[in-house]
RNA sequence: GGGCGAUUAGCUCAGCUGGUUAGAGCGUCCCUCUGAUAAGGGGAAGGUCUCAAGUUCGAAUCUUGAAUCGCCCA
């Protein structure tokens, strides 16, 4: 017996008692023991989820690839590592942290303290670390993982007392120390599970990489202006400003008027002589440059012209009466106030080198530069100058840019290229240096007011308005970056990038667009830089000396080997602040003491490094062979060719010159259902743990499997639906049916395989291993999509064909020998789909896959686990091995294409009562079908099938054709077109003017046909059959079907008793009777009616299991009362 | 500013190298089956294929231009 399955089922509880099942039995573990021998190896390397909030719903479609493909390989017998990885150092954490703490600064940090601040930022990963690893095992992903408690009970520790000695357990090996250490193992061989990029492991491994670029001399440092986010107090890499990191944003824009002081006018092309005159007589002249960064007016150096731009001289009298002159560009007179003459015009390249005066050369700040500059210059002062530049646009400002060398990255280039000081203005905060007048200690994006009043003052700005731009934000708090000129640390590009498109270009990329990408990025992208001004992250491993030197260290022993101070200090702590930054080291030749530079690493170093820190490269190294490179790697695409995928590829380059991995799988963006980002603000986020209990980890995985890779996914819970009725429930009532009816005869499987005879078990088994061929081909390809394709289309023919179908053969009472067949087809079936679809939709699979192999252990009894976990090695569906590809016989693939046929005529069939308003309970005498001698083969063979399916009682051949169809014959044009080019309209009109019928003829002969004196070959033409009026044909086969809706009193009978039947298994269904319960009938019925039951007594006894049909009222029992075709009837039922 | 891609039914998308009547799913409406019943099946309505010009016997498809929207990079 199998345990009674219910149809209306609470997946998502079912869910949840699987993974109670699995927790019992420990069926992960038990995999693992049983592929731990392998030969044959399955690497897979996991892009570490960021530790740092809830798992969402975008999250769990990645993951749910991760999970498919590792259940795949697994079940295929291969070995594998089954390790998570969680992200844990970088900016995201420190600023969610200070956003708990209520912090506004890294002021805020310092007096908090560095290394309590360290300690809540490891708190904080190993709380996420545990919410993740619960929600990915509700999503039915199976890893190696933590105990959420063990990381909750260490995220505790390590902030009451980092210091204590604990005891952890694994394998009944206990191992202790610090909770520090402890959590700074977390991962590592001896611990084991998920990988945390925190671990010393990772750190040290990074250092050994940054050593080795030191060593091919790639590290340098470089003063450079860089995005910098005022909030964080940090440079932004290039790397992090993607689309996310760009809001809109008003600004101010500034006109501001630059006074010049020297100037050449010779190629001034003047309208006319007075126009000179004119302009002579103006008290100044201006440039009129245009800024949308007004604070960055204050470290003003240059004025920038397009060379190939033409630039207007204009006057205008103001309304204080001064009279001024205005270079500005003349596709740019709209920005002109007021009315101004034009004077004359000069080309931007002969305007280089005229000297203006600098805007706020009256502040401390320049007066202090000139000081240093003169000192530097042998007592030359330097000049505001105008210099060409062609990135000069006139498409908006006045085509004069104004540049801050201190303010700007290209402002920077241009001040190197020019010779000229570079101002800089702002502190780490983003608030003006000393030395800025008023504007000292105001933040950047605060001063547009106080500049406009300082630029009033002098008498220089000419106006003000209001700009709506796509502005750089940053892409953690989303604070308006500012520029600002620091020193960072850098690995040069120049060598690494074409190294590392040689890597990349071994990868297979799926989508295939992905590797030119990645090509396109590194062909672009900047030196790297790797430092980060902030506290929790990698500690550079780079100490500087006093005189500017600096050594890069490669690992712990290293620098434990040359430290001379401050080792004490540090030793017994991870490699993090504060306690690193104690380690001072002694040049080997200067003496001089270094200490380490206060930056922290780049985050994407950290999880770029994985493919070798958590393959043990540095301390196993047979064990790294065996696992890298790794098969397969993916993450969502958006953002990775940057980020994880470029850091890893780089890493590897470095470390080895080889593939980190073999395929890279991408996809696209999860969106809500109409198309826009989910943010938790807006209110349309949905979150992984609703979702999950909503509508259940198999639907949702379901809908991430059968996405196209490079399609938004528009996530929701109509689309989650859509998935649980056309796959899900279908699946779930086939095997409901299933057992229903199994229990109902006391079938049981029986070891003995029985050769299927019946075409349909035939059939469906030869439709099994089609579909087994597709799936193995797909996922071996990483390709999900066909895969669930080809299962969804399997499940539709198996519920809409076969079990429809079939129905009848599981119903007489005996055991007959093609009901056997029936059972085992369907059984076998059955157990192959469930192992089919377990890497897809685990749970279901797996439910099913106890019942059905495993029913005398009860899936929600604990001492029923136990003992099946001890009796039966490979307990569960996801410990079978996967359906194996098989090449299908001639007579199978025969058999497919009849049934597809016999579906066909069915179809049509259908279709024509349709039309014919004859519904399918009526029968017919007969269809009239056309059909060529293949499909007749096939018709014949499954005859009976179409003649139920249709309720007809025949099927006929039509041999003269005519009687159902008229033909029409069309031009070949594909073949005609190239053959005959402009005189093809000719033969077409010719050819619908020949009798169709004389056309069909010479065809079928193989004559060819003269149209308008030109011989069209037999295979140039086309025939259609046209159906004439109430027939129907189908395109493909040339099929056409007819109804002949001819009823006399039998068949009118026949309707009514089939009507009959049908209200009492309604009735019985009401009266919540089952299937197989026995009943006795009575009814009472118009005239025509009760004729119709007494001659179909025995059908309608046998079709509703009545043992007594009688008019005899009974005195008690279930009534129904009902009036169709113009008679009237009561029933009454009583179960037996 | 540069590069790439897209624009087809109310919505989400197919439509290969030009070819005869442009498809699917969802949604809507109608019908229907019913020992899977909080399902299943069938049918219908719905499209100037973004616009304009060109190439061609023939253009959703190729070319050019325009518009709009994405993505990537400055």
């Amino acid at each position: 017996m199998f345990q009674p399955v219910a149809t209306q089922i609470d997946f998502p509880a079912q869910e949840r008692a699987i993974l109670a099942f699995w927790k019992r039995t420990q069926a992960f573990n038990r995999l693992r023991e049983l592929r731990a021998n392998a030969e044959k190896r399955f690497s897979f390397i996991d892009g570490p989820i960021t530790a740092n909030n809830p798992m969402g719903v975008h999250h769990a479609w990645g993951r749910t690839y991760k999970d498919l493909w590792q259940r795949y390989f697994a079940m295929k017998g291969y070995n594998q590592r089954w390790q998570n990885g969680f992200d844990c150092q970088g900016l995201w954490v420190e600023v969610n942290v200070e956003k708990d703490m209520g912090f506004r600064s890294k002021r805020d940090i310092e007096t908090f303290g560095v290394e309590r601040f360290i300690r809540l930022c490891k708190q904080r990963v190993l709380n996420s670390a545990a919410l993740q690893t619960e929600q990915s095992i509700r999503l039915g992903y199976w890893m190696d993982w933590d105990d959420p408690s063990e990381l909750r009970m260490l995220a505790e520790k390590i902030v009451a007392n980092p210091q204590e000695i604990i005891t952890l357990t694994r394998d009944g090996r206990t191992i202790s120390g610090t909770v520090e250490q402890l959590v700074g193992q977390l991962g590592l061989p001896e611990l084991g599970r998920s990988y945390f990029t925190f671990s010393d492991e990772n750190n040290y491994q990074i250092w050994s990489f940054l050593k080795k670029c030191h060593e091919r001399g790639w590290i340098y440092r470089g003063e450079d202006v860089i995005p910098w986010c005022p909030r964080c107090a940090t440079g932004i890499s290039q790397h992090e400003i993607d689309t996310e990191g760009y809001k809109d944003r008003e600004d101010p824009a500034f006109t501001v008027r630059m006074k010049l002081k020297s100037f050449d006018l010779s190629h001034v092309r003047w309208v006319s002589p007075e126009a000179r005159q004119k302009f002579e007589r103006a008290q100044a002249a201006f440039l009129l440059a245009w800024t949308t960064t007004p604070w960055t007016l204050p470290a003003n150096i240059m004025a920038a012209v397009g060379p190939k731009l033409t630039y207007a001289l204009v006057r205008q009298v103001h309304k204080d009466g001064e009279v001024a002159a205005y270079f500005l560009s003349n596709k740019t007179l709209g920005i002109l106030r007021g009315e101004y003459e034009v004077l004359g015009e000069i080309e931007g390249q002969h305007m280089a080198g005229w000297t203006y005066e600098g805007l706020f050369d009256d502040l401390p700040a320049f007066i202090e530069a000139r000081k240093q500059w003169q000192d530097k210059h042998a007592g030359r002062d330097f000049e505001h100058v105008v210099i060409t530049w062609d990135g000069v646009g006139e498409d908006e400002g006045t085509g004069i840019v104004h540049n801050a060398p201190g303010a700007g990255p290209e402002d920077y280039a241009l001040g190197k290229e020019h010779g000229l000081p570079k101002v800089a203005p702002l502190d780490e905060n983003g608030h003006f240096l000393e030395g800025f007048g008023e504007l000292t200690g105001k933040a950047a994006h605060d001063v547009p007011d106080l500049v406009e009043a300082m630029l009033k003052a002098r008498g220089r700005l000419y106006r003000r308005d209001k700009y709506l731009h796509r502005y750089a934000h940053c892409w953690r708090c989303g604070t308006p970056l500012v520029y600002r000129m620091v020193d960072e640390w850098y690995i040069s590009m120049d060598e690494l990038r074409y190294q590392m498109m040689a890597v990349s270009e071994q990868i297979n990329w799926i989508p295939s667009f992905g590797k030119e990408r990645e090509l396109d990025w590194l062909r672009n992208m900047h030196d790297w830089m790797i430092s980060k001004k902030r506290y929790w992250g990698l500690a550079l491993p780079i100490w500087e000396y006093p005189d500017g030197s600096f050594e890069v260290i490669g690992s712990y022993e290293e620098l434990k080997a040359r430290a001379v101070e401050g080792w004490e200090e540090f030793e017994g702590h991870t490699p993090h602040r504060p306690y690193i930054d104690k380690v001072k080291i002694r040049h080997p030749i200067t003496g001089q003491i270094g200490r380490r530079v206060p930056d922290v690493g780049n985050p994407w170093l950290d999880a770029g490094i994985v493919a070798y820190s958590t393959l043990r490269y540095r301390t196993d190294r047979a064990y790294w062979e065996q696992w890298f490179p790794a098969d397969f790697i993916t993450e969502s695409f958006p953002g990775q060719f940057r980020n994880w995928f470029y850091s890893l590829i780089a890493m590897s380059t470095v470390l080895e010159g080889r593939m980190p991995t073999r395929t890279i799988l991408g996809f696209a963006t999860l969106l809500d259902e109409k198309g826009e980002p989910m943010h938790k603000s807006k209110g349309n986020a949905i979150e992984f743990n609703e979702a999950a209990d909503r509508a259940g980890a198999d639907v949702m995985r379901w809908l991430y499997v059968r996405q196209r890779y490079d399609d938004n996914l528009l996530f929701g819970y109509n689309a989650l639906n859509e998935v649980r009725r056309q796959v899900i429930l279908p699946l779930w009532n086939v095997y409901a049916f299933f057992v229903t009816y199994a229990n109902a005869d006391g079938w049981t499987p029986t070891s003995e395989a029985t050769p299927a005879t019946n075409l349909l078990d035939k059939w469906i088994l030869a439709r099994l291993a089609e579909t087994t061929n597709s799936v193995n081909a797909a996922l071996d390809a990483f390709d999900a999509r066909p895969a669930a394709l080809a299962i969804e289309k399997f499940i539709d023919d198996l519920s809409n064909w076969y079990v429809r179908r079939s129905r009848e053969r599981f119903w007489g009472s005996q055991m007959t020998t093609d009901k056997q067949s029936a059972y085992a087809t369907l059984y076998s079936v059955l157990t192959t789909l469930c192992r089919l679809l377990a890497p897809i939709v685990p749970f279901i699979s797996e439910a099913m896959w106890q019942n059905l192999r495993h029913a005398d252990f009860r899936l929600e009894h604990p001492e029923d686990n136990a003992r099946l976990a001890e009796t039966v090695r490979e307990f569960s569906v996801h410990h079978q091995p996967y359906p194996q590809p098989r090449p299908l016989s001639e007579e199978e693939r025969a058999l497919l294409r009849e049934v597809a046929i016999a579906r066909t005529v069915v179809a049509l069939g259908h279709s024509t009562r349709a039309q014919s308003k004859v519904k399918v309970r009526q029968p017919l005498p007969k269809v009239m079908i056309v059909a060529d001698e293949e499909a007749r083969r096939a018709i014949r063979a499954q005859y009976d099938v179409i003649a139920d399916e249709l309720n007809v009682k025949a099927l006929e051949f039509v041999e003269r054709e005519s009687e159902m169809v008229t033909y029409r014959v069309l031009p070949d044009l594909k073949k005609l077109g190239k053959k005959l080019g402009p005189d093809l309209p000719k033969v077409r009109e010719g050819l619908s003017r020949l009798d169709p019928d004389t056309v069909v003829r010479a065809v079928r002969a193989g004559q060819p046909i003269a149209v308008n004196g030109i011989a069209l070959q037999p295979d140039e033409v086309i025939i259609q059959a046209v159906p004439r009026e109430g027939l129907l044909v189908a395109g493909e086969n040339g099929i056409v079907v007819g109804l002949d809706t001819t009823l006399n009193d039998d068949l009118i009978a026949e309707g009514l008793a089939r009507e009959v039947v049908r209200r009492v298994n309604d009735l019985r269904k009401a009266a919540g009777l089952n299937v197989s319960d026995r009943i006795v009938l009575s009814y009472n019925a118009t005239e025509r009616l009760q004729q119709a039951i007494r001659a179909y007594a025995d059908y309608i006894r046998r079709e509703t299991l009545s043992e007594t049909l009688t008019e005899t009222p009974l005195p008690d029992g279930h009534t129904a009362s009902e009036s169709f075709d113009g008679e009237h009837l009561t029933i009454t039922i009583k179960k037996v």
